[in-house]
DNA sequence: CCACAAAAACTAACAGTGTTCATTTAGTAT
DNA sequence: ATACTAAATGAACACTGTTAGTTTTTGTGG
């Protein structure tokens, strides 16, 4: 066959293409989105360096797609609130990508530049050095943890039997992504709380 | 060849081997087991279902060996903590099992069990059944994604010329274990406070 | 004691994975 | 025209989890 007069891909539809294949809750390998594509396998090796790069590349346009907005007026807390927000809307906007993600090094500028901005804003709150890396490492650990209960139905199998505090919890939740959402920014809401209480507790008067 | 005269295998043996090869770091497959073993790889499926079964086998030993205390006097503030560091020392005691977790649903009674006695526990605090899970959700989010960082060591590429924030606070700490570590009490401690807070402000008279 | 089924090992094989190679064809620059 | 590169191809490699069928041994019921 050899080379056709006009090209069938591009960098940009093998990852539209990906990223609705793994929406669709299919299994992902290259050979599945090579046939989506309507092309052989090997073909998308011309565009995309491995599958960790095109996943990788998945991982920027998510983000890209939620962007951190500029710095506005408020306090550190606001500013703090709202990058973590970006960040969990850009994942579970395709939570079926981010068990992809574990173990594929970030890359992407624009995530990196993401937790840049959330460095700055605790820097700026006051924190040391060490303590901005361990507030950081909190949320991330948080954000990662609920969007890959999103992507992944951690389901907890209970007995429908069972009496139990924990059967009648998970029965008062009809919707398990309402009840994500929910664990999201209770989650949030205690981590920021935190993170006041260590600054107010520390500096009541000038340092 | 045939049975042998004594058995080559077991569910104990296959399970201890299988935790020391992933411990070990390299790539873990049923027939790299199975070499280690000093057997062919179907041998295996004479004990084990699958790799899947396999793995939530591992995940079973693994928070058995770190087994939640029976109940002891205290809040339970201190009981919430105490399980959540019991389920937290399970999976850093064996990071690299945590990612091959991620999808295989939870059977193990063990397991269940724990997450029991965090629900009980939530529930003798005066939660309400919703909550209950909204809370054991964000516990449980905040160590998995704890423990996930664990396993594979989420590497944020940072310029060494940086002098921004978020590369002087990497550059804060030699050791990412200790760093996860620090991040883990501090997200607790986060944690606990807010549900402290929470019924506070709710029950400061009797309701 | 002997037949017989179950258990535990084996080799061979299937379907799938990510990826590389050599080949063909099309477009581009010298 | 002559190179060279880009973009497609089918064939193939080295893996993966798993199943099937075979052999041998063990334990058990008659």
């Amino acid at each position: 066959m050899g080379r056709p007069l006009t090209p069938l891909l591009s960098v940009e539809l093998i990852a539209e293409t990906a990223l609705k294949l793994i929406d669709s809750g299919e299994p992902f390998s290259m050979r599945r989105l090579a046939k989506r594509l309507g092309v052989s396998a090997p073909a998308l090796y011309n565009h995309v360096e491995s599958k960790d790069a095109l996943v990788e590349l998945l991982r920027g346009s998510m983000v890209a797609a939620h962007p951190v907005p500029k710095e506005e007026p408020g306090t550190w807390v606001d500013r703090v609130a709202v990058i973590a927000r970006a960040q969990r809307a850009a994942y579970s906007a395709h939570p079926h990508v981010v068990p992809l993600l574990i173990g594929v090094p970030i890359a992407q500028p624009a995530v990196l530049e993401a937790y840049r901005e959330l460095a700055r804003a605790l820097a700026s709150a006051g924190f040391k050095d060490a303590e901005v890396s361990v507030l950081l490492e909190v949320i991330d650990s948080f954000a990662i943890g609920n969007a890959l209960e999103q992507g992944v139905p951690q389901q907890i199998w209970v007995d429908p039997d069972d009496e139990g505090a924990l059967a009648r919890a998970m029965g008062s939740w009809s919707d398990p992504r309402a009840l994500l959402n929910e664990a999201f920014e209770t989650g949030l809401e205690f981590i920021l709380d935190g993170m006041q209480n260590r600054l107010r507790n520390r500096q009541p008067g000038a340092e």
